[in-house]
RNA sequence: GGGCGGGUAGCUCAGUUGGGAGAGCAUCGGCCUUACAAGCCGAGGGUCACAGGUUCAAGCCCUGUUCCGCCUACCA
């Protein structure tokens, strides 16, 4: 394609836009069903509700360099997309939309507010799938899916009635987490526990039928009319004499039974225990155990029932205080003292849940968790980093059975019907006609929903079609890898763990990635109420989306949070920058003029030792990309990247070919040299475009002797000897030389405070032949890239009388300073390099002279340390004679 | 209460079978050298939280202490 003279610098916006349109018109997301090998990844479907989010930005971007890679390495890559229908959440913001336009949702009607739902998702409902492809996202956005839609519906009734003819579901009066604001039943796992200062009371129940009594200690002073006992513990010394009668519950003159069970603990509180059966799960359990009767004081709106007397109707926070206040009045209070304890509120509105008594429908899932379990253990399933595995394990061996059913309207209506006549229960994949037992045809059905991770937890075959046995399902489940944060481990892993073996016969993804959270730069938790919420979106536009995947790339290293800011984002923009400026310079360089000049297998070219060396490195690199993508280690690759193309590519070989590029050292250089930056940024950019999609496929089109997308090219091959590119460690080896030699003369430089401008000479003193003759045959680069006009190598060199000096590894570099050299300086220089390897040396002579190092440590560590002696002494007698040498000449002056 | 992770340069963090303490940013000094000032060259800076132990050798392994963060939990 054109390689027109690009700007100055890097313009993320028009190119972001023009190559997104362009992958999607020409179909480059698009996975085929019947080819092999195939990769998959599902993606953690977003809710339909959500706006893009960090948190959704790092999942989304390694997901996508994932396939991206797959895809360059051949694979067939389905990457399937879609959102989450967010019962509740959606529930509340159409909810909130009516009210705003002065109408309840039960005014409208459960069919009208539902057709309301599809009407605001087919409105609004699809933002954050836009959103994710403004980070590049190479979904296969022809197969996106929802969890409401009529596929996945069939599937989710389908796994209903199948789990509840096989009896793993089962609905029961239950104690359950009841979230008085959302109207519904919550499971476990949407309860968030935070620590409350409150208050521990104690209430004295008098006695029936003698004076005094026992004082409970309680939290919840409200729940007392609901208690239907006191318990004590049986061993409990305080209490074997007490009267086998009842205790009067205050402020009702109730009476109620005092048992004993071995739960309550003696050294807690009182050692007597208020049971609520009804608004405690311990409670309930030791109700049940005693047969006790339960008794609901709060109803399903937070407000006390007429169970509790005066106080019915009162709000249950409201009740508490007044509740105190009349316990202290009439004398029962008799001691309240400060308590820090959990307190559980609602996941989604932060309100304090209620332990509400309640017939709800369960998943039994201990037989299903098992399964889960020994897949993992295994090994049919991996969950990388492998820390998380003992957390899955954790959680699946301590799991309870899941309640799935919800108050609402907006989700899967469960498909259950109850006859009208004889209360037969009906669950069935169609609406039954008329009730089987009685042949009755007026049948209700089950008004509640199901909690919607019962649906996501199918969507790793749900969205491939099941129940059908499609091609898709066939070629891509098991997925390949789940890549997701470790906040719905639980939720949503899990579950789909259970669901897929159970269902497929076969675990749902055979790696688990699970990844950090995004963080503020203080390390603290985004959130809306801290005002500490970076959006991705502005980050985006001030910087492009290169730099930002690049960034959250860069920082993803296992198993720790990430920490964002601009900032960050900034220092990566610059290296887009400097990609784009890398190429700018290629491309000044090979035109689709000279593009027939460029030969592809640079085993037929006379190769410089730049040449051969950045070509040693590029085989490294693209060795250590392909490994570090292999085991997720998405840090290591973009800072190996990072590494190669500035530290490496820019710094050292682009300036040390430019005399070959200007011609100067003659046409077979020339051509070489262009072979190889040509193939150096050909590979490059394949290894950098699962990073920065954006800048690498503009580059690729204005490059020649490129065609077509850079999506469906071919990653640079690991194998060896591909386009005569090879390690080449002599060659490495040299060129070491040659940077420290050009180094240390940069240093006298920089130290010394001599100008750019000024032109020096410099002698390299080596009785190593090699280094000779390495110096003198690649001196053009070092006069280069140091400045020099003059450069000699030999094994002898008459020191010049004022000179500054450099030691390199069994080499001394002089240069000669007349007239420029400050002694006091170079004196200055020297002791401080001196007392540098001296410190080094000290510590290697200890090591030397410990005769159990000699003996009890590997052969090949003492060789080393030997050569390092040697290295370190022969440098440090340089420096002596130097300095001893250059304090003679200022003495004399 | 139980569990997990972390404490390495001013900041943010790498450090993969124990064998020379690193990067980026920031700081300081010098440069508009014709790819890039979003740049180039050079420099300074660390008792690897603390205390023990194992080892010839510990940032890394073991024990304890301490601080921070997170997850989890049916002692009201």
């Amino acid at each position: 394609m054109s390689s027109d003279l690009l700007n100055k610098a890097y313009e993320p916006h028009d190119v972001e836009k023009r190559w997104y349109d362009f992958w999607e018109k020409e179909k480059l997301f698009e996975a085929f069903e019947k080819t092999k090998p195939s990769y998959s990844i599902v993606i953690p479907p977003p809710n339909v509700t959500g706006v893009l989010h960090m948190g959704h930005a790092l999942n989304i971007t390694m997901q996508d360099i994932l396939c991206r890679y797959r895809r360059l390495c051949g694979d067939n890559v389905l990457w399937m997309p879609g959102t989450d229908h967010a019962g509740i959440a959606t529930q509340n913001i159409v909810e909130k939309m009516l009210q705003s336009k002065g109408f309840s949702r039960e005014q409208l009607g459960r069919e009208k507010f539902i057709e309301a739902v599809w009407e605001w998702r087919k409105e609004s409902g699809g933002a954050i799938i836009n959103q994710l492809k403004r980070l590049g996202a190479s979904c296969d956005w022809d197969r996106e899916r929802f969890t409401m839609d009529e596929g996945l519906s069939r599937a989710v009734r389908k796994v209903f009635v199948q789990l509840y003819e096989e009896g793993l579901i089962y609905k029961d009066n239950y104690i359950i987490n009841w979230c008085p604001r959302c109207g519904t039943a919550i499971s476990d796992l949407e309860v968030e526990h935070e620590e409350i200062k409150g208050s521990l009371y104690h209430i004295l129940y008098p006695f029936q039928k003698k004076s005094g009594g026992l004082v409970v200690a309680t939290t919840r002073p409200e729940t007392m009319f609901g208690d239907t006992a006191v318990a004590i513990n049986p061993d409990d010394e305080r209490y074997t004499n007490i009267p086998s009668a009842d205790v009067i519950l205050p402020l009702t003159g109730r009476h109620i039974p005092v048992i004993r069970d071995t739960y309550v603990g003696i050294s807690f509180g009182t050692g007597a225990l208020k049971i609520t059966p009804a608004h405690d799960p311990n409670d309930f359990v030791i109700g049940s155990r005693h047969n006790l009767p339960s008794i609901k004081v709060i109803d399903d709106n937070g407000l006390m029932t007429s169970e509790a007397g005066r106080f019915a109707g009162m709000d249950r926070f409201e009740c508490r205080e007044a509740v105190i206040k009349a316990l202290v009045d009439e004398g029962f209070m008799k001691k309240i003292e400060p308590y820090t304890h959990a307190v559980g509120h609602c996941y989604r509105c932060k309100t304090v849940v209620e332990p509400n008594l309640s017939k709800q429908w369960f998943v039994k899932i201990k037989p299903m968790a098992e399964k889960a379990i020994s897949a993992v253990r295994l090994g049919e399933t991996r969950i990388i980093p492998d820390v998380w595995t003992k957390t899955y394990f954790d959680w699946m061996e301590n799991i309870k059975d899941w309640c799935i059913s919800r108050q609402i309207w907006w989700g899967h209506q469960i498909p259950a019907w109850t006859c009208d006549k004889c209360s037969h229960v009906i669950v069935a994949n169609d609406t039954p006609l008329k009730c089987p037992e009685c042949d009755h045809d007026s049948l209700t059905q089950e008004t509640d929903v199901l909690d919607t991770w019962f649906s996501s937890a199918l969507w790793p075959f749900s969205t491939m079609g099941w129940p059908d046995e499609t091609d898709l399902l066939h070629n891509f489940y098991p997925t390949s890898v789940l890549v997701t944060g470790f906040d719905i481990l639980f939720f949503w892993v899990a579950r789909m763990m259970m669901m897929g073996i159970h269902f497929r016969k076969e675990v749902p993804f055979k790696d688990v990635y699970v990844h950090a959270l995004v963080r503020d730069e203080n390390g603290k938790k985004m959130s809306k109420s801290k005002g500490n919420v970076i959006d991705p979106l502005t980050v985006i536009e001030e910087y492009g989306t290169d730099a930002f995947r690049f960034t959250l790339a860069a920082f993803a290293a296992q198993g720790r949070d990430i920490k964002m800011s601009e900032k960050r984002v900034e220092g990566y923009r610059h290296f887009i920058n400097k990609i784009w400026n890398a190429s700018r310079f290629v491309m000044m360089h090979i035109k689709d003029s000279s593009f027939d000049k460029i030969e592809f297998n640079l085993k037929n070219l006379s190769l410089s030792l730049p040449d051969r060396w950045i070509i040693s490195r590029l085989k490294k690199v693209i060795h250590d990309v392909a490994v570090s993508l292999d085991e997720y280690r998405f840090n290591d690759a973009a800072g190996g990247l990072y590494k190669f193309v500035w530290h490496e590519f820019c710094d050292w070989y682009l300036e040390a070919v430019k005399p070959a590029l200007y011609g100067k050292q003659g046409e077979e250089q020339l051509t070489a040299a262009m072979s190889v930056l040509w193939r150096v940024l050909h590979d490059t950019l394949l290894l950098l475009h699962p990073f920065i999609p954006f800048v690498t496929e503009e580059l690729w089109h204005r490059l020649p002797g490129t065609s077509g997308s850079i999506m469906a090219a071919s990653f640079p091959s690991k194998g060896s000897d591909d386009y005569g590119i090879v390690n080449d460690s002599e060659s490495e080896s040299k060129m070491n030389l040659i940077t420290e030699i050009i180094t240390g003369i940069r240093n006298i430089r920089g130290e010394m405070n001599i100008a750019p401008s000024l032109s020096l000479s410099a002698m390299v003193q080596s009785v190593e032949q090699d280094i000779v003759d390495t110096v003198n045959s690649y001196g053009d680069i070092i006069i280069d890239l140091a400045g020099l006009k003059t450069l000699s190598a030999s094994d002898f060199v008459e020191r010049p009388s004022t000179s500054a000096t450099s030691v390199v590894k069994g080499a001394t570099i002089f240069v000669p300073l007349d007239g420029v050299v400050d002694f006091k300086k170079e004196i200055g220089r020297l002791e401080k390099e001196l007392n540098k390897q001296t410190k080094e040396l000290i510590t290697v002579v200890k090591k030397l002279g410990n005769d159990d190092f000699l003996t009890k440590a590997p052969p090949h560590i003492v060789d080393k340390v030997r050569e390092k002696e040697q290295v370190l002494r022969e440098k440090q007698d340089k420096l002596e004679k130097n300095l001893y040498r250059i304090k003679g000449i200022h003495d004399d002056k």
